[in-house]
RNA sequence: GCCAGCGUAGCUCAGCAGGUAGAGCAACUGACUUGUAAUCAGUAGGUCGCAGGUUCGAUUCCUGUCGCUGGCUCCA
């Protein structure tokens, strides 16, 4: 018999022919000795495959290896499954249940075995041994039923459990190395030899299906690399990232404050904290202003009936304290502040004149976020949001939105915030009963949303499922230093709460109108946005915002009455200034001063008294020399109207 | 809320075969009067998160509880 002879695209543009059957490793083995023995998977027309799997028909190829991507996934896949078999090895009875690739490595989700984290280096040293072993990974195909036999016989319940849930069309396979094998549709690394650098880092709960009603499984994170120095390097950023956690720099730079006397997730704003927060404060509201919001102040509290007409009662009271009695109400610590504003807009008769009418509140909220979700500032119970609310007529949506969000472009322009996305968050179409039930309004507003960010040339992602239940929204998207994802500001439409509190504006035609609401936060929470500025900055805020901007420190104790002179002068016109007139030298003063990551330290001594003058080092730059009083006061000033970033050192 | 780990002076940590605790920094006192990232000496400071239990004896072992950390879930 003759066999088909396939053609073989490689990525050079080459093409050559190779019988049906043959294997992508020998196919690596014709092109070069060196391919032969780096490749570690095959892309066959665009889908990765085991370097095992055969020729049958004509594909663009491309042979995966350590320096791509993509052949460090599959590596990092075969090491979740060694870390599966050492796990095996050592505590038998051990259950698996799923081991994904996630960004720089993987996980193992097990039951039935309580880990701690003595676990890890055993499991680490087991898994060294396997790798040494090098044992051939070896891909079966298998039918249901034989699967169902195999890991029923195991009683491995997820993997049954996987197996049932897999549509009929759907080939399942197994992938053996020596002893051990696993459930998986791979693709995987010819041999557990080729693994290359690992590290086990925790030990995590985690819910099977991410379903909370379900068993909690316990999980393996672990990192894998090519390169060692991939791996270093990995560990040197976590490191850096620690440095920085708003957490510690919050406590060292005396922020903030978290105590169970005061309650869980109620920080307290310690003087340096709250010096920054009422500058943000200042300058959000009175950028505000300057755009027609109206800033207002309701209660903290609120009678519950307020919330059942908002319908926040029905959807949220699980997220808010229970009420409490007295006299004849009940009353709620709010959990937002929109009831409160469609109050305010109520309280008179409006002409679409009026709109968009822009009701503006630092609103504190007090949310009973669960208590495994609290994290220093980023996650609280008491919150004070940068709110507003706009009422709209709906011929005015996309032109307030585009000019929300051009405010928000703006505003994180001047906090020198750069790394950041945007998130448009629209309905699943697959679950539309959560939501508001209005098919051609929620249509319409996503349309309109996309339509806007297109006009002002911005990207984003579309996220499904992400809506909130009355509308869709834009949210802006940071990381926090340890890399998680959180939303800073956000933009949501609202076609809901207008309803329930049955808003009306007089139209032209001199017809009641119902507007429509733009719930809209940009520095977001007071609290949130405070702690990704102290991790952006890594605890050292540009000269506008800082705490302290400059701290004057006396050569000797002569010098205090100059100094003091200098610091009033200096507050006199709005600067934030101290003076370090204490018995120490000044090197220590100017490391104590550097270690606080104040913007500006001012020498004086016999030199600069005489000369009326300061001597200026600035933080991260070091000494600047000499200058006048006057000329400090213009640079101080000329920096603190241009929002200038410090110099990291 | 759930799983796991942790909880020692203001801060960072040592104390890992049960015999009532120690360092550095900070604070305070004194000396030094200082020129660009830590002057020297001394003093004071802890019911070892809290409550039970085991033990002649517990910071150390056990149980419970509170809090923190990692992750999951949640996040109008």
């Amino acid at each position: 018999m003759v066999l088909a002879e396939y053609q073989v695209t490689l990525k050079d543009g080459s093409v050559r022919s190779y019988p049906a059957g043959t294997r992508f490793s020998d196919i690596a083995a014709s092109i070069s000795a060196g391919l032969a023995r780096e490749a570690v998977a095959a892309k066959v027309n665009g889908k990765v495959v085991d370097l095992s799997r055969e020729l049958d028909g004509n594909v663009e190829l491309e042979l995966l290896t350590l320096k791509d991507p993509e052949g460090v996934d599959v590596m990092r896949h075969t090491c979740a499954h060694v870390m599966a078999q050492a796990v095996a090895r050592i505590f038998p009875g051990t259950k698996f249940a799923i081991g994904p690739v996630i960004e720089n490595g993987f996980y193992y989700d097990f039951a039935d075995h309580v880990f701690t984290p003595e676990d890890l280096p055993l499991i680490e040293e087991e898994m060294r041994k396997i790798i040494k072993e090098d044992y051939p990974v070896i891909r079966e195909v298998l039918s249901r039923e034989e699967a169902l036999k195999m890991f029923s016989e195991r009683e491995d319940r997820f993997k049954v459990e996987i197996i049932n849930d897999l549509p009929e069309s759907e080939t399942i396979t197994i992938y053996r190395q020596g002893e051990f094998a696993d459930l998986c549709r791979g693709p995987h690394l010819p041999s557990t030899g080729r693994i290359k650098y690992f590290k086990l880092m925790s030990i995590a709960g985690a819910y099977w299906r991410g379903d909370s009603s379900r068993e909690q499984l316990t999980r393996v994170y672990a990192v894998a690399f090519a390169k060692k120095s991939d791996l270093e390097e990995h560990l040197r950023l976590l490191e850096e990232a620690r440095q920085r956690d708003h957490r510690k720099l919050g406590k060292e730079l005396g922020i903030f404050m978290l105590s169970k006397e005061v309650g869980q997730g109620l920080p307290l704003w310690l003087p340096k904290g709250a010096k920054v927060r009422r500058v943000i404060e200042r300058y959000i509201v009175d950028l505000e202003e300057s755009l027609g919001y109206h800033h207002v102040y309701t209660p903290h509290l609120a009678n519950v009936e307020l919330y059942k007409i908002s319908g926040h009662w029905e959807h949220y009271h699980e997220d808010m304290y229970p009420p409490m009695q007295m006299d004849n109400e009940e009353l709620v610590l709010r959990p937002m502040n929109c009831p409160h504003h469609m109050m305010v807009f109520r309280s008179e008769m409006h002409s679409y004149r009026d709109m968009p009418l822009r009701i503006a509140e630092l609103g504190t909220m007090h949310r009973y976020e669960m208590s495994g979700a609290l994290a220093g500032l980023q996650r609280v119970r008491s919150m004070t949001l940068n709110d507003a609310h706009i009422f709209l007529r709906p011929d005015q949506i996309q032109e307030e939105f585009t000019r929300v969000v051009k405010l928000i472009e703006r505003v994180y322009k001047d906090f020198g915030i750069k790394d950041y996305y945007h998130r448009l968050s629209f309905r699943d179409p697959e679950d539309k009963q959560k939501y508001v039930q209005n098919d051609e309004m929620w249509e319409k507003a996503q349309t309109m949303l996309k339509q806007a960010m297109d006009d002002l040339g911005l990207d984003y992602v579309v996220a499904p499922g992400e809506a909130a239940f009355y509308g869709p929204k834009l949210d802006v998207q940071v990381k926090t230093a340890l890399g998680k994802d959180e939303t800073l500001s956000t933009v949501q439409l609202d076609f809901h709460l207008p309803n329930r509190f049955d808003l009306e504006y007089i139209g032209e035609d001199g017809k009641a109108h119902r507007p429509v609401v733009i719930h809209r936060g940009i520095v977001g929470t007071m609290e949130r946005f405070v702690a990704f500025l102290l991790e952006q900055y890594k605890g050292a805020f540009p000269t506008w915002l800082a705490p302290v901007q400059a701290r004057i420190a006396t050569v000797a104790g002569d010098y205090v009455p100059y100094a003091e002179e200098v610091a009033d002068r200096l507050r006199q016109q709005g600067f934030r200034v101290e003076v370090d007139g204490r018995s120490e030298k000044i090197g220590y003063k100017i490391r104590e001063a550097q270690v606080n990551k104040i913007p500006y330290t001012l020498v004086v001594g016999e030199k600069e008294q005489s000369a009326g003058a300061l001597s200026v080092r600035k933080y991260g730059q070091g000494d600047l020399g000499s200058m006048s009083i006057e000329a400090f006061e213009r640079q101080l000033r000329k920096e603190v109207d241009s929002k200038a970033l410090l110099v990291q050192p």
